[in-house]
DNA sequence: GAAAAAACCGATTGCCTATCGGTTTTTGTT
DNA sequence: AACAAAAACCGATAGGCAATCGGTTTTTTC
């Protein structure tokens, strides 16, 4: 799947806004970049159809608002554009990082054994 | 960067051939698939254009050989497109793991770690 | 120097994002 | 119910890129 400039814009905005409409949007991201009012709904409805959107109608108009959160849709993003580079089997994901692992130095390898350790703290946490 | 299939079939086969003019890569991949040679040719000019390949005028005709590997190719991959949802600093591959690596279950987790550690040992082999 | 091989050029098709204008549908108000 | 305003929907155009070739020019090789 392919994101277009406008349509990555929009979906950091709804990371950052939980909800909006049409016009919302429009009034903080397509005024300054020159937009109508329609190119900001047909960009909406593309990221719809995309599912990366959620919506309902709220009363007059549609409500839109993430259906996946930033860290979804960067492992979405990886697994798709190395899906046909790597044996899955299970998880392209994890396949990629294996394999972009080598591209990394020692310093950066200890930097993603710490952010592994972090995640299982965050867990913990949770649990 | 965008790949096309024929594009990715190409890259593939170099990871396999070390080398290969034109003629050869469409025996190989061109007639399976109902190519014509000039449609070889193009793609591999692309993907020359693209630096994903290098070539040396063999005597008669280009010969091509791959100018990245898979890892790298994917950790370029990676790169691009989570760079515009990453902040990047230094290295958005590093930054990209770390996002994704929420997806992952527990399990993943360790598979990701044993991982590291297996490039660590290459690495001390290498030494 | 002529035939064959390879490279190069330019055009077409197909897919996708961006962009809107205009029409239809929905809603909210008298 | 009737109307005006708002929102959704439809369809069209432009631009970018991969795929695909035909045809022409340039190199090679006898």
């Amino acid at each position: 799947m392919q994101l277009g400039e406008l349509e990555k814009l929009v979906l950091q905005h709804f990371w950052n806004v939980k909800e909006a409409d049409a016009k919302q949007v429009h009034k903080v991201l397509g005024l300054a970049r020159g937009n109508s009012l329609n190119t900001i709904q047909s960009t909406l409805d593309r990221l719809f159809k995309k599912e990366l959107l959620k919506r309902t109608k709220q009363g007059h108009a549609y409500c839109y608002s993430a259906r996946v959160d930033r860290e979804g849709l960067i492992a979405q993003l990886i697994s798709n554009v190395t899906s046909d580079f790597v044996d899955d089997g299970e998880n392209s994901l994890i396949a990629a990082f294996s394999s972009a692992s080598a591209q990394l130095n020692d310093e950066q390898l200890d930097t993603l054994e710490k952010m592994i350790e972090k995640q299982r703290q965050l867990r913990k946490e949770r649990a």
